[in-house]
RNA sequence: GGGCUCAUAGCUCAGUUGGUUAGAGCACCGUGUUGAUAACGCGGGGGUCGGUGGUUCAAGUCCACCUGGGCCCA
């Protein structure tokens, strides 16, 4: 295919990487089969299409489950032995993944494949971060995780299970600074441990607040949630003073109850008004919205445990609780109990209950984990103009979908600093050295420099070399000379992996274009993709890495409904494969509009399955109809047709414009539709209809018979070019019959260039006049036939005589008359009578049993048959023709 | 809860800048053929264009709100 269009001017579209922990799901089928389609469309149009498909592989989801069962097998669970059961698990899911597309049609460069755990693209990976670098857009912070303290390790969302907890539901005071007579914020909380970290008190702008009064004090709270709240802390009695909304609280500061520390108010939209009391206990290191708001508003992000979940002594908090762990034992939990004795002691502590709710636990140790700030390594977005520079640039892009421009925009707005660290083990390292004070060296040419030895010996070597064999040879800057190092062990967010393909996999290929022309993927990599791999190339080149994006949407059920993993069907492109075949499924993803939601069910499928056959039934008539046809002895010129088969070609020289209208579009399901309506209104109804008679009962070599074979085979050749990007499998066997008459051969569909009507299929007055006779056929005729059919007059059509009277001034007559001779053969009857009236009479077109008798070869009432030898009586044409051959 | 988005016959899709009684293919019903036969022809029924309100002489098409679905977040 690249050979064939070696000059041609080159279309790169960029794969996307499935990830390789699964077979192929029928989304990702659906994925790769628009792909495919469209390179095969722009092939057959002259591109070079090289397309080198990809696997992303590094990542959590495979981590969790390989660690799984490594566990259950009670084997070693350090970096090296996981590292290899992932790399090994993912390589089986790339060779299981490969023979799925391949069996789905999938044209591809596999031996160029790339992956994203290969030294070579590791190598990239570390390069592009150390653009990050260079530019100096990588800082460290702090952010809080979820931590287990049994395994003293972070954990991920998916590590999380939620199990029913009991906590220590508290409220607690916090008196307004600055306030002539004696008022509090009233916050109400689960985790008192994390009060000696508090820096805020969150409220929503837009919401009521109300103060009241209780024995000469005031309290604010929420106005939705004062009732629950006199209640619970037991104030009944208590009168309410005035109300205020949530943001004329911004600027007023309470007192930490037990650290001499002021505590602000702050807005926050995500306050709600259903437990609590409306004022949020803010701790930017213990949690994420916490962090958000302290990020938003100024705060550190404060934390002030260790590793192993007890309280560091850092000056700032109680002597007391130094020391004591924050993790929850059946005996309760040190930190919390001496919290509440302190807020006890203060007189800050309103009520106390036990609360009952659904808490986060680790998989693992089955305890429940806390949220723990921890340094984590960012990029920032906005050094430089970086944001704005995005946004400038996709305005650029062009979107298929057109608002894919703008949703990817409101994601590039709204992103917060990039978090690139993860404390896990598959993947690919931040490759930073610490000394004993922590700080850090993350430094260009040291990037550069690593990166030559993972090109060679892949990321492993970080964790099984020691830091001395990491930096051999390497002349440290002087600052850090001497100095004993320690590697770190986060990796990189694979979105990172990802987002670096298009310089890994592009920049510097002969045959590839970078930018690429073409990017299609799911809608969800608005966030994902799309928006990875436009900063790591703004970062890197200052342009973003595709001309055009096209997005799909996701397929759901019947119902419209998505499709869960959990309700037993197996979701795998195989299982549809297996049981209606690669190109069923495929015609299935061309006939949706995939900018939307792409239903599936056994009745679309049931339902295309009968389309598909259509399409296949009406190419196998058109095979049979050319079986006696030899093109460089029976052609017919094109102006020398007959009219019908000018016609036929003229609608097909008018599909293929439409069909290639579409497919530049990237309208595929109007494709489907276009060469459906054709199939079944053109061809079956029409022009195949008509031109049996002339198939089957003229001698072999009449012209007429060799005009319409002439006129199929320009056709034939026509339609299964056009089809050829959707179903290639069809295709194929069809052109391989065609060219052989064997089922299999060496002339794929995808050698062919793609069909160009010549101007002369178009045309041609005739064509007009077979339009308007055909016209004339449907509004008249076979009304007049159904009506006699009805009757029980006749059965097929042939059994009738039409018979037309016509006004000569009418403008159909002329028509009529001109081809008199024609109008049996075209409207499928015996015999037509022409009859001319005064004018200004009604037409009238009417139908009879044929007169005569009936000859048994073409089924044709003439008014009297003829001996012909060997065969009995036929009619005089009939006669003629068997002369002829025998 | 937020951002983006979708909604036309049982199903898959058309419906140009608002302009006659909203179309196609499939399915369904009836029927004819038996020389495309696990096919093909002919005819027919089927839609208050998700809902409500508005703009307009005129709305499937424009606006607002609502309902339901999807993606991504929270």
């Amino acid at each position: 295919m690249q050979e064939k269009n070696e000059h041609g001017p080159s279309f790169t579209l960029h794969d996307g990487p499935p990830f390789t922990n699964g077979d192929v799901h029928v989304g990702t089928a659906l994925n790769k089969i628009l792909k495919d389609s469209i390179l095969r469309f722009k092939n057959a149009r002259g591109f070079r299409t090289p397309y080198v498909p990809g696997w992303d592989c590094h990542g959590l989801p495979i981590e969790h489950k390989v660690s799984k069962i490594l566990r259950s097998k009670k084997a070693s669970l350090d970096y090296p032995s996981v590292r290899k059961a992932c790399a090994d698990f993912s390589s089986s899911y790339i060779e299981k993944q490969r023979n799925q597309f391949k069996r789905l049609g999938v044209v591809a460069d596999w031996d160029a494949e790339y992956r994203t755990m290969a030294p070579k693209y590791e190598a990239e990976i570390l390069r592009t971060f150390a653009e990050f670098v260079q530019k100096g857009l990588v800082y460290r912070s702090k952010k809080p995780v979820y931590w287990s303290i049994p395994c003293r390790t972070a954990l991920a969302e998916a590590e999380i299970e939620y199990h029913d907890h009991t906590s220590p539901s508290v409220f607690v005071r916090f008196r307004i600074r600055d306030c002539e007579q004696e008022s509090y914020i009233v916050i109400w909380t689960t985790t008192p441990w994390t009060l000696p970290a508090n820096l805020g008190i969150a409220v929503h702008p837009r919401e009521k607040y109300v103060e009241l009064k209780y024995q000469g004090v005031s309290y604010w709270v929420g106005a939705r949630l004062a009732a629950s709240f006199i209640s619970s802390c037991s104030m009944k009695g208590a009168v309410s003073g005035c109300e205020i909304r949530g943001e004329e609280m911004k600027g007023w500061i309470t007192d930490h109850p037990f650290i001499e520390r002021g505590s602000p108010l702050l807005m926050a939209e995500y306050v709600t008004m259903e437990t609590g009391t409306g004022c949020v206990h803010i701790a930017p290191g213990h949690g994420l919205d916490d962090y958000l708001t302290g990020i938003a508003n100024g705060l550190e992000v404060y934390c002030p445990l260790d590793d192993s979940g007890c309280y560091a002594n850092d000056g700032k908090i109680p002597v007391e609780l130094v020391g004591l762990s924050v993790l929850e034992k059946g005996t309760g939990c040190q930190a919390n109990d001496k919290v509440l004795d302190i807020l006890k002691k203060t007189n800050s502590l309103l009520a106390h209950f036990d609360y009952g709710h659904q808490y986060p636990h680790c998989w693992r140790s089955k305890t429940p984990v806390v949220f723990r700030a921890m340094d984590q390594w960012f990029v920032s977005l906005d050094k430089e103009n970086l944001r704005e520079k995005c946004i400038e640039e996709i305005s650029k892009v062009s979107f298929t979908p057109d608002w894919g421009q703008n949703r990817i925009r409101g994601f590039l707005e709204s992103r917060p600093d990039w978090c690139i660290s993860r404390q896990r083990s598959w993947g690919v390292p931040i490759p930073v050295f610490y000394d004993d004070q922590g700080e850090a060296l993350l430094d260009y040419d040291l990037i550069l420099y690593l990166s030559k030895r993972i090109e060679r010996e892949g990321t492993d070597s970080w964790f099984k070399l020691s830091e001395s064999e990491l930096l051999k040879d390497y002349d440290l800057p002087i600052k850090w000379k001497g100095k004993i190092l320690r590697k770190g062990l986060d990796t990189l967010d694979v979105w990172i992996d990802s987002g670096s393909s298009h310089r890994a996999v592009l920049r510097g290929k002969k045959d590839l274009n970078w930018p690429a022309d073409l990017y299609l993927e799911g809608s969800d990599q608005h966030r994902g993709w799309f928006q990875s791999s436009l900063w790591t190339s703004m970062i890197a080149y200052q342009k973003a890495p595709y001309k055009r994006i096209l997005t799909h949407g996701f397929v759901v059920d019947g119902m419209g409904r998505k499709i869960s993993k959990s309700d037993g069907k197996p979701q795998t492109a195989d299982s549809y494969v297996r049981k209606y075949g690669a190109d069923v499924l495929r015609y299935w993803v061309c006939s949706e509009d995939f900018r939307r939601d792409i239903p599936l069910s056994d009745e679309i499928l049931n339902q295309v399955v009968r389309a598909y056959r259509t399409l296949r039934n009406t190419i196998r008539f058109q095979l049979g109809t050319l079986h006696d046809f030899s093109s460089e002895e029976n052609r017919v010129e094109v102006s020398r047709m007959q009219m019908i088969d000018r016609w036929a070609l003229a609608k097909t020289a008018f599909l293929a414009s439409e069909v290639s209208v579409a497919y530049e579009h990237y309208e595929l399901h109007k494709v489907v539709q276009l060469v459906n309506r054709y199939c079944s209104g053109v061809l079956s109804s029409t022009y195949h209809d008509i031109i049996k008679d002339r198939l089957y009962t003229l001698h072999f070599n009449d012209p007429k018979r060799r005009s319409t074979q002439s006129a199929v085979q320009l056709i034939f050749e026509t339609l299964v070019r056009l089809i050829g990007p959707i179903v290639p499998f069809t295709a194929d066997e069809a052109w391989s019959f065609y060219r052989t008459g064997k089922r299999m051969s060496d002339f794929p569909i995808a050698l062919e260039d793609w069909p160009e009507s010549p101007i002369d299929w178009s045309k041609g007055e005739v064509i007009k006049e077979a339009e308007i006779l055909l016209n004339f056929k449907d509004s008249h005729v076979n009304e007049a036939l159904e009506k006699l059919r009805v009757d029980k007059k006749i059965g097929q059509s042939l059994d009738a005589e039409i018979q037309i009277i016509v006004a000569v001034d009418e403008p159909i007559y002329e028509t009529l008359s001109k081809y008199h001779a024609e109008l049996a053969e075209l409207f499928i009857v015996s015999s037509v009578l022409l009859r001319t009236t005064d004018s200004g009479t009604e037409l009238s077109v009417s139908a009879q049993h044929a007169p005569g008798v009936r000859c048994p070869r073409s089924w044709r009432w003439v008014p009297e048959l003829v001996m012909a030898e060997g065969w009995g009586k036929v009619s005089p044409r009939c006669a003629d023709v068997l002369a002829k051959l025998s």
